[in-house]
DNA sequence: GATAATTAGTTGAATCTGCAACTACTTCTT
DNA sequence: AAGAAGTAGTTGCAGATTCAACTAATTATC
């Protein structure tokens, strides 16, 4: 009996990483198939949108995208160069440096999240019922909070 | 009601690729305090070793890792250098290559194996009991199928 | 059986990522 | 208040990833 539960949570384990994989791929796709950025972007996109005064600092969006800080940096730079967002100097810690939604930016989140939203709504979310949404977030956030510690 | 429920089905697709990203990094990490190859590297050694004969044709290897062909032929490019694989040519069809587990490359996919299963079980299976890993299951199959439709 | 269309694998160029080192500033310690 | 320690952000570099183009072999079509 123990070799069997051995091999599901490995199964599961697998179908995890799978699934993660497929729908990443099929919500890329959507997106450039509508001529849009890649969801990092929109990840940006929608962590400024959801902030106070559209803007976040560097290392706060960094943590929020679970993104290393190099990493971010370019991300937004490539963003600023497209125009959707701007740096703005931080002026209680002179180190610091914000990042904020330009017009365009607002106007490019609008745009993307449509796109995903019906994307994850089309291979994510219609395939689950209220019972699993429930059972699924617990198990999720239960296995979050330990891997945290 | 609708709004409650578009946000919990909401709620579990960002803790969805959140829970991804953090469980990735933290095996990443234990098999980098092991002086061991990344996570990509395990996937490979793992499906050859399953196999029989212990290899595998190039576009085999691509699709059951979910990987760009360009990326696997660049991936084995590394790990034959590292000594753990080897590329064979195929009789049947002179196009194709085989990869192919050497024996440095059984030896690496044990001692992988220990740390990642380890890493699986503490990040992941330790938190989700027998009816959640079946729940799990079933929701993420089914997902899956209708994805790759 | 000749030619067109596919498929297998690789390669070049451009982009993206992660680590470590670096500068500039802030906070802690005494 | 001076110096140590820590934090914010960027940059250099090496490795990883993707897209499109390419070669070579196979399969389909007529």
């Amino acid at each position: 009996m123990a070799l069997n539960l051995e091999k599901s949570y490995k199964a599961l384990w697998r179908l995890f990483m799978t699934t993660h994989s497929i729908l990443v791929n099929a919500i890329e796709q959507d997106l450039a198939q509508a001529g849009l950025p890649p969801l990092a972007w929109y990840d940006v996109l929608a962590a400024l949108s959801e902030s106070p005064e559209h803007k976040l600092r560097m290392h706060e969006l960094a943590s929020t995208m679970l993104l290393d800080r190099s990493n971010l940096t370019r991300l937004v730079d490539r963003m600023e160069v497209a125009g959707l967002v701007c740096r703005k100097s931080c002026v209680s810690d002179r180190r610091g440096a914000f990042a904020a939604l330009t017009e365009a930016g607002q106007v490019m989140q609008q745009k993307m999240q449509s796109v995903y939203e019906q994307a994850v709504v089309t291979y994510f979310a219609r395939h689950l019922n209220d019972a699993e949404v429930q059972a699924l977030t617990k198990a999720l956030e239960r296995i979050q909070v330990e891997a945290q510690i």
